[in-house]
DNA sequence: CTAAAATGGGCAATCGATTGCATTTTAGTG
DNA sequence: CACTAAAATGCAATCGATTGCCCATTTTAG
């Protein structure tokens, strides 16, 4: 394999110029002559120059790469996020490098610290569900480069992040489920203890107590909230002595696994148990009957996430204030929990 | 924002020694004596040093990043190959970036390029459904760094590539829908004419051949293979004299739309029309009933694409051969296809 | 017709780590 | 104690692009 790597240098030699010349003529400098231009943009053609961006990143001292952290790529939100910044990104010529942390706190320290050594002018991240300790996130704001958290997010960093409105979206889904005629709602929740699940849990209360419904421990079922576990939730559900009429999952996952173990019981849906999940994933439309969800709005979150580095980076110099951007979330209803299709 | 970079330089002054004893002494170089070692690391720790990666990339040639490329990332199959191909590059000190080029030619192109500028150490991709011309990827070999396609691939192209044997999955669905007492079996392909699904086609046509059965034009339906593809696909098929009792989709999504189409109309799946879907994707065994599919080891298919590319980077200088991997697929038999429960 | 300004480029240092080769230091041997 | 091999470290060039500052022509203005 041959690796003819042309330089600047090369061309330079070509027009008897050097290589400043060449490198302010590719970067259509004013201080250079149309002529010279036009020749340099001709040899470099002719020699199939490709320019070096390690070592313009060394000189100048950024790369122009956004480093994206997400626990895993495979999940319709943070792919849609991600999607959602490039969006933006690519519009100033930025390029993501996107890595995923499997949820595994050792692999997240790991990669923060991989993307320091790797000079990314910024880190778009979500922190994994393990993540307690954020020395790692408080290390990139002291290497001074911009940092913003999605989703996920920590109060105690003073870094801008953007989130959706937890909250709101767990009052909405167990309001929704209260108008249809549900008097018995449970609530699948993390049971680590992260901001997102607790918000949603307090949607969920308020909602509760707005319409003067008890708010009852063994209602809200504590797991991982993946598939399994929301088979498991469910089953122990249904061992109560009164069953609940309607279960709010905080994550889609979770309520398929109870739409699964509602089907095998024959118990019918949402006639007698009504579902609402967090998280739009794509495939809550596939399901039979569908599950209403909770859509986060991905594709914004990421070009607002984007949108804060580029304001962070041009306003280097200065300190800048970190931002919070709370996207409203969108209830969809769909036949999960529909039990009045009427009022839709 | 403090930014106080430490560089080698610094740790060399505080020590009264050189930067290219500390360079040494930080890699382990055996002629740096365990005292010198010792007394560098201590102070790197002190000054927070870190190393800057695009130094050491611009001088030693090497970036230490796999470059992917994948259509999308938010599909299973692509992530996990991700996963794949990471699990076997972490361990060499490999990093990878991914790139999503949304099934966009000029996408693609522009990323090709843009890797090779960030100066990536090789390149793994996957390339999008539009692309016909693969002068980029010829680009990336003429540069003499590592490419490696894997899923769809071109066999123009010299390059290595791991697959899995499209025709043998779509051999063993057809022969499976055979066995299960389908006669009619219908089949969905894409309109466009790349590898994978030609091979299908091509297993799902030999099957019947082999087991006496009639092939039939206007039972292939060609399409896009998304969820509304598969709706249309399916309506189509509906009106024909006599419709299928069996369909074998190219695509998850298509099965998918199918399996709404005939649980719309009250067509019983699988005892009427049964059902195998070409990608496992998660979601598959989610629906009601559960999509039969034929998995392609994605996982595995990353370990071997990051194999040949640490096979074929360290190989460097000699002619490396093109090495081709075809992973054989594997057909999972769920409710969606099972006729006959007890052969399972 | 001349000084000042504009125009077009060149010089050389720089970014931080690496590495072949030279040099110094240490240890070992007679 | 001198001498040499081995061990430990220093020197300086290098990777390729960028950029502040300086220099030489031209052009413009007065």
């Amino acid at each position: 394999m041959k690796k003819e790597k042309t330089t600047i240098h090369d061309i330079a030699r070509k027009l008897n110029i050097t290589a400043s010349t060449v490198s302010r003529a590719l970067k259509d400098h004013p201080r250079i002559s149309m002529e010279t231009k036009k020749a340099v943009l001709k040899v470099a053609q002719k020699l199939n120059y490709q320019p070096n961006h390690i070592a313009a990143a060394l000189r100048v001292g950024r790369s122009n790469i956004i480093g994206i952290i997400v626990p895993t790529a495979d999940r319709s939100f943070f792919s849609s996020v991600v999607r959602g910044i490039e969006e933006i990104a690519n519009q100033s010529r930025y390029h993501v490098m996107i890595c995923q942390t499997y949820d595994n706190y050792e692999k997240e320290v790991a990669t923060v610290e991989a993307l320091l050594n790797a000079r990314v002018d910024g880190i778009i991240a979500s922190h994994g569900k393990e993540t307690l300790n954020f020395d790692h996130f408080r290390k990139v704001k002291e290497r001074g480069i911009p940092l913003i958290l999605f989703d996920r997010s920590n109060d105690e960093l003073e870094v801008s992040h953007v989130v959706i409105d937890d909250y709101l979206g767990g009052y909405k889904a167990t309001e929704h489920l209260i108008q249809q005629g549900c008097r018995r709602i449970a609530h699948f929740t993390n049971a680590r203890k992260i901001s997102i699940y607790k918000e949603r849990l307090r949607g969920y209360r308020e909602a509760l107590l707005n319409y003067g419904l008890p708010f009852s421990e063994e209602l809200v079922v504590e797991s991982n909230l993946q598939l399994d576990d929301g088979r498991n939730s469910m089953e122990q559900l249904l061992k109560l002595k009164v069953i609940p009429d309607a279960v709010f999952s905080a994550s889609a996952y979770g309520a398929m696994g109870a739409l699964q173990v509602l089907k095998e019981k024959k118990i019918s849906v949402p006639e007698q148990v009504a579902l609402v999940a967090f998280s739009n994933e794509p495939f809550t439309s596939f399901t039979d009957p569908a599950l209403s969800t909770v859509d986060q709005h991905s594709m914004r979150m990421g070009n607002a996430a984007a949108q804060i580095f580029l304001e962070e980076v041009t306003s280097e110099n200065e300190k800048f204030i970190p931002q919070k951007i709370v996207l409203k979330p969108e209830l969809i209803v769909r036949a999960s929990s529909l039990r009045k299709p009427n009022e839709s």
